[in-house]
Order: C-alpha cells, then sequence, then structure tokens
DNA sequence: TAAATTAGCACCGGTTTGGTGCTCTTTCAA
DNA sequence: TTGAAAGAGCACCAAACCGGTGCTAATTTA
C-alpha cells in the first residue's frame, strides 16, 4: 500500500551511489561493500535497470555498472516505473481492471493518479541524491 | 507498489456511494445490492472505517451506515490512512526502518512522501465522487 | 586459459491480500 | 417477549507477492 518495496529502494540507494561515484564503471561488489545491501538482490536489481536502460552495464574485469544519463534528467518517475511496474495508484489508470465499468470512482481516482505521477516525475535522481535544500550527502568512501 | 489496494477501493466507492445516497443509514446489504462487491468483505471494510470514526454505524433494523461528516471535508488521505495504514512510500518517513542509519535515499524520500501525502490531504471524497471538473456521475439507483 | 564480471532463471519461505464462515451482540417492531 | 434485521468480532483459507538465494551460462580482459 502506497509504500516502496524494497528492490526499489536498493535500486535508489545504487543509483544514487553511482551518480556521486560517477565516471568508470563500478561492479556490484563495489557497490554492496559500500552500501550494505544483499549483493545478489542487487545484481538482479541492476540487471533490470540495465534493460531498461538506464544504466549501462560491462561484463568481465574491470566492468560494472554505470549511470546511462545526467543524474538531473534521471526522474524518480521513470525509476519507480521499472522497478516495481507501471502502474500507480489504481490499475484503470494504465492497464485495465476488471470492474472498471461499474466502477463509481474511476474517474476521481485517475485525477489523484495523475497528480501523484507528476509528483515522481518532478524529482529527479540528483534531488535525491542531494537531498531537500542542498544538504549535505556524505561522499562516497571509494 | 504504489497501488491501492482492493479494500482501499472497494471502501471508496462505498463512501462515495453514501455521500450521494445521503440522509438515511444505509445497510451493508443496500450498498452492495447498488456496488455489487463482496459483500461480507465490504462489511469488515465498513467496520474498520467505523472503528475509525469515519463512518457511523446503528445496529439493528433499519440500521446500517452513514458519514460521520462532510463530503468536502473528508480527504482522500484520511481514508487512505485508515484502510492501508500511515505509510506513505517510505518506512522511516512515519515508522522506523532497520536500516535507516545506512542508508543514503532517506533525506530526498522523505521530501517525495511529504509531497505524496499532500496530493491526497488535498483531494475530499466530495471530488472523488464528482470526478473532474465536475463531470456528471451516475445518480444512485436507490 | 583463468579469472572477473554480468545475464538468466528457477526456487523457497514468509507475509500480505482478497475473500469467506460462523457466532455474538444490539436494536427495532410486532 | 419474541423474532428478525442488522453490525461486531474473529478465525480461517488460497493465491499472489516479496525479499532473498543458488546455480549455471555468457562475456570480457589479462
Ligand atoms: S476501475 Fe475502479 S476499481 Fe478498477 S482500478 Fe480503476 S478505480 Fe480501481
Ligand atoms: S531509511 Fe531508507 S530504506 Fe529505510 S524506509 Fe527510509 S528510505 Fe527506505
Amino acid at each position: 500500500m502506497m509504500r516502496l518495496t524494497r528492490r526499489t529502494e536498493y535500486g535508489l540507494m545504487a543509483l544514487a551511489w553511482l551518480a556521486r561515484a560517477g565516471g568508470r564503471f563500478h561492479s556490484v561488489r563495489e557497490i554492496t561493500e559500500n552500501l550494505d545491501v544483499p549483493r545478489r538482490l542487487l545484481a538482479e536489481i541492476l540487471k533490470d535497470l540495465s534493460q531498461a536502460g538506464l544504466v549501462e552495464a560491462v561484463r568481465g574485469p574491470g566492468g560494472g555498472y554505470r549511470l546511462r544519463e545526467d543524474p538531473g534528467r534521471l526522474t524518480l518517475g521513470r525509476i519507480v516505473n521499472v522497478l516495481e511496474g507501471p502502474t500507480i495508484f489504481a490499475e484503470c489508470y494504465q492497464g485495465d481492471c476488471d470492474l472498471s465499468p461499474r466502477c463509481t470512482i474511476k474517474r476521481g481516482i485517475g485525477e489523484v493518479a495523475r497528480r501523484l505521477e507528476a509528483v515522481l516525475e518532478d524529482f529527479t535522481l540528483e534531488e535525491v541524491v542531494h537531498g531537500p535544500a542542498g544538504a549535505p550527502a556524505p561522499s562516497p568512501s571509494s
């Protein structure tokens, strides 16, 4: 209910870390050593982000992941969309709901969904990294 | 993930119906006959709404439920809060999360959560009933 | 070749969710 | 005072979802 899954939070942490680390490719091992999240799980998450084109992947020694876009251009909406699927607030807004014909709140709910989505689309990874009003974030210990 | 549960949607439909029906008390039977949602389940939901003080309940013949407040004063935020619990978007925002100390996105996420909550708090039951810009809602066939 | 790394996929245990059954209590009206 | 119409309470169930892991490829570099 209206709560991010762990997957998404781990993914966001990794993306935020990558945003600060920048530059070269960083392996899952390196990331998890800094973030202390379950390694195998984060690997799965980053794979998804890679398939969605949000990060770039390179295999083999020296390989790893790298942001494909500018953190200021990557919206929270897109990230959540990849990690949790497209349905926000109500099914009928994107896909289709079986009780859609009989549903009396559909219209109103659609409006709410749009507003919520707008909020998510308004935040960028950069803002998530830096926190509200440029609060100092701990520098990566790489 | 970011999607309302069925419970909440059923609850909203019932509340919306009650808002339009208004006046006297309406039994679960009467409501479900108009809305076509699982009877026993809606009973459970309305019980919760009653305990939370959003609706008024009277037992016995002629009894049922009735809105306790003006639909224009009842926010979507409060309803969702009752039906799905208080955690919006992230645990650390209200309760506490075990990885809160090590979490790097906490601050940014908190800001997002506030914005999302504000949207929910901005919509009232009345707006859900009437839809965007006063779209005509089908009148209850009572 | 050997090692480092991502990709793919199946699996598992625990929780949540949608939904139902059954009994008890309250209230009204005949 | 009795019976029926309601809600209240609570236990229960099956299916879906979620966090997390194991194992085996495929790819790349040295
Ligand atoms: S049609 Fe109604 S019940 Fe179905 S997803 Fe939309 S709002 Fe929810
Ligand atoms: S501390 Fe981090 S991981 Fe925990 S709920 Fe808050 S944002 Fe999510």
